[in-house]
DNA sequence: GCAAATTTGTCCGTATGTATC
DNA sequence: AGATACATACGGACAAATTTG
């Protein structure tokens, strides 16, 4: 089918204009498709053969399309079944700090250091408000979670590293602000994949961290911001202690 | 040239392990190759052909791959030239938000609200740091800018944009902290290519912007955090308002 | 300024692996 | 188990862009 209208492109290609690869416009096609039917993340998309015909492509210049937007969590893809609308994560970003911490020999160091010092930012800077925020029953999972680190401490490190996660997740979920949440994870993802690499302890004392959990979460019970910026300043103050001790040690 | 050497990975094909698609091995590899050879930013990579040798794969596999680092800024390609290590910049983070923004018919303003929101803390949380760091050099930058704003004011808004960035930009350098600059400028890319859908002006009384740029500039000169960190809200505060306002509209 | 060489862009046909019914 | 629908992967061919002689 679509006989005859498919060799329109090559002809009068934009005689001013810069033209554009034609996989970017099957990627802006792709685009205007889902947004043009008000698409959520999961629903399905057409066949990689029902796009080629609609957009009128090759299979090739679809599926590169389909990569690229597959690299930012636009869409998913499921081998076999389909294709489907992405989540909108921010794994792009993951991946691509992460690169970037591993690439540079000399100031990876700083890229992990600048990660840790948003992280901190973002708690501290928003200490007021979420210590008004947080409601009587998100303090008591906070101090669930530290329990748990308690609990399961000796047992598997990998544990761990959920709990504390989920920790600063829930701590910052009072503000509302999906983007903050969503960043602050994202960069701990990075932290986690760069700083093995770098000689750089993810947790030295788990003890201590566990501690400096249960200051946070006092403070917040105590309603008490300069002492939950203070608690903060303290907890984040070793892990850029560790990240100055391993730059030095190169 | 790696010949003979190729030709292995089809023979047992993992027995167990869920295989992972061949392209994702191939961005593996060329990940690798950066590393390995520790390539920066605008050095050349092996033609397509090339890779596709030293890496055991087709074409269209390796060309996806391209495909999935050039949309994470890994790598670049320029059309009849060659591959070559890309800017590791945002690209990524600014297409997935600004798609997330375009997408949500209902809470896309919460998006914009969200990236305003960051921006803000970004600048009112490193009040102190910024005002005792920014140099005099730098103060006087900051001025140039905002005469800049004055003079092209009634001539070109697109300059106007420009020239706010590059306040901004210039606001949060003294950081030392690239990856705080680096993302509000993202953020800003994003609201600038959102806003317009959700009918948020960008601007509505450009003299209000420039006397509040005038006024954050006249606290950095005092070494005065309180009224450097009091001139960013009421800065922000109408953007906040904007959007709040088109919301209504809705 | 033209022509050749190099490199990426696009297309087609075919075969294979995977998930669903 | 078989059949169907779909994505994955391959190889070859030609077009378009860029550089170089």
């Amino acid at each position: 089918m679509a006989l005859g209208q498919g060799a329109v492109r090559p002809v009068v290609p934009e005689p001013k204009a810069a033209r554009q690869p034609l996989r970017q416009e099957v990627v802006d096609g792709i685009k205007a498709y889902i947004l043009r039917n008000k698409l959520r993340p999961g629903d399905p998309l057409p066949t990689e053969p029902a796009l080629c015909e609609a957009l009128g492509a090759s299979r090739s210049s679809v599926r590169e399309a389909i990569r690229i937007l597959t690299a930012l969590d636009i869409v998913e893809v499921r081998h076999g079944h389909g294709t489907y609308v992405g989540r909108l994560s921010l794994s792009a970003l993951v991946e691509s700090l992460a690169f970037r911490g591993l690439l540079s020999p000399d100031d990876d160091f700083q890229v992990l250091s600048d990660l840790v010092e948003v992280r901190e930012l973002f708690e501290r800077g928003m200490a007021d408000r979420l210590v008004a925020s947080l409601g009587e029953d998100q303090i008591e999972r906070l101090q669930g979670l530290v329990d748990e680190m308690r609990a399961g401490g000796s047992g598997g490190g990998d544990g761990f590293v959920e709990t504390d996660r989920a920790f600063h997740t829930l701590l910052l979920a009072p503000l509302g602000n999906d983007l903050i949440g969503q960043l602050s994870t994202a960069f701990w993802d990075v932290y986690v994949i760069v700083a093995p690499h770098l000689d750089v302890f993810t947790y030295e004392h788990e003890a201590a961290t566990i501690a400096d959990h249960q200051r946070i979460v006092d403070a917040v019970r105590d309603r008490d911001p300069a002492e939950f910026a203070a608690a903060l300043a303290d907890h984040y103050a070793p892990v850029r202690r560790r990240i100055a001790e391993a730059r030095a040690r190169r």
